[in-house]
DNA sequence: TCCGTTTCGAGAGCACTGCTCTCGCTTGCG
DNA sequence: CGCAAGCGAGAGCAGTGCTCTCGAAACGGA
């Protein structure tokens, strides 16, 4: 990304990411709460004090946590979405369905650093501004599938009136995205942005504990009926 | 509830409820990671190791609020359900709105309650027993309203085909919960209770910022189309 | 090459946390 | 009445985030 320019940038540069990956070592094992910069120093044998050299505070090194998540779960949707081949490839259905899969998947491997993004906002209840980029990855995923189908004319748009607040605001986001798109639809692929997240957030925190124990079939089938609700699939 | 015997038994209710009442407040102020037991026993005036005597932990403090929290919400849902009237009554949207929208707006009046129950569940990965039967009053409260409007006979049910195994055990669900309803019915449901959710911590949580800002508006508009999934509209 | 500036690591220290233990006092029951 | 249980307060331990200071190392210009 940005050439390194002394030995002494390229030590800061290692330092950190070496700080960061105990640091989500840490969160992988105990979670956010628990997570403790003395453990972390500890860990990689410094003072607890030379950490700040590199993370003005935790909030900072969670923030920085946050953001490789987001990019984490982005890359795997946008690798989930490019990696539809064969026969499957010209069905927009396909390409959704793995989309979402691959967020469910990462989300599951990675439970503490899911909870960090999309659970609880923990550092001041405000995210950063730099996370807002990452952190649209995977809904720009979503819209770039849409996008996709609705040029080749695969797209089945719903037929029902929105109020117009609603879809004008759509439109307006549509526009500053750069995507062509009808309100209606775009309207409804933020709410199946949400809920996707809302099937998954049940999942990852035990909330269908006892309810659903065939998570990947219904799983599947949700995310099925979103990609209908879109104007991916034929309603009924 | 429970009768109470001597005036110790009052006295320890009305000093653990004293003391929910200040952590609620601290709660609401700072948010679950802020919240400390001795500054909760500072504001009630006594020595941190008394608060001991009436929760053992912390994180068994936090479990007595997610609990209320838990009935809070769904104490909201019920009441909203019973509060539709009139007309309206008889249209079994307009109940579902109701407790749809009594969700979102008891969460947007306690966002850290609500992220301290829909949220990353803080207290060691795994909610303890006594939260599962509050945490599903929302749940029910919506399954009602499906299940009157089956009774009424005005229930579309959606006619597709779902996998066995997801229909199987939704109406194993089903069977458990007394409720009679079709399975295809039983799955939309869950999926449309989870999604509900995914809508409003997406709003709580911030993620909404500066992409949607007629929340109202497009909340209610998804939320009449999940009730379209469950069969409580025609769809289309 | 030298020298001043910047960067860095380490240690001590502060205020705070959850939690434990012990000590007396009070309360209520037999 | 007496005794055991319940209770509050204080001291104390281990751990935390964070600040400050000080000496050593690395760097860049002269």
């Amino acid at each position: 990304m940005t050439a390194i320019r002394g030995a002494r940038e390229r030590a800061r540069s290692e330092i950190t990411a070496a700080i960061k990956d105990e640091a989500r070592r840490q969160l992988a094992a105990e979670g956010a709460a628990k997570l403790s910069l003395r453990a972390v120093a500890r860990e990689l044998g410094m003072a607890s004090s030379a950490l700040y050299r590199y993370f003005p505070s935790r909030d900072d090194l969670l923030t920085a946590l946050i953001v490789d998540a987001y990019n984490a779960v982005g890359e795997a949707a946008e690798a989930a979405r490019d990696a539809v081949t064969g026969p499957d490839a010209k069905r927009p259905v396909a390409r959704w369905s793995a989309v979402c899969a691959a967020v469910r998947t990462w989300a599951l491997a990675h439970p503490h650093e899911y909870a960090l993004i999309y659970g609880s906002p923990v550092p001041g209840y405000t995210a950063p501004r730099t996370t807002a980029g990452p952190a649209s990855r995977v809904g720009l995923a979503l819209i770039g599938v849409v996008r996709d189908a609705h040029a080749a004319g695969a797209l089945k748009e719903p037929a029902e009136p929105l109020p117009d607040a609603v879809v004008g605001e759509a439109l307006a986001l549509g526009a500053e995205l750069g995507v062509e798109l009808p309100g209606a639809v775009l309207t409804r692929l933020v709410g199946a942005w949400a809920q996707l997240f809302g099937l998954v957030s049940f999942e990852v925190f035990g909330q269908f504990n006892g309810v659903i124990a065939a998570r990947t079939e219904f799983f599947e089938q949700a995310v099925h009926q979103l990609a209908r609700s879109v104007g991916l699939a034929a309603p009924r």
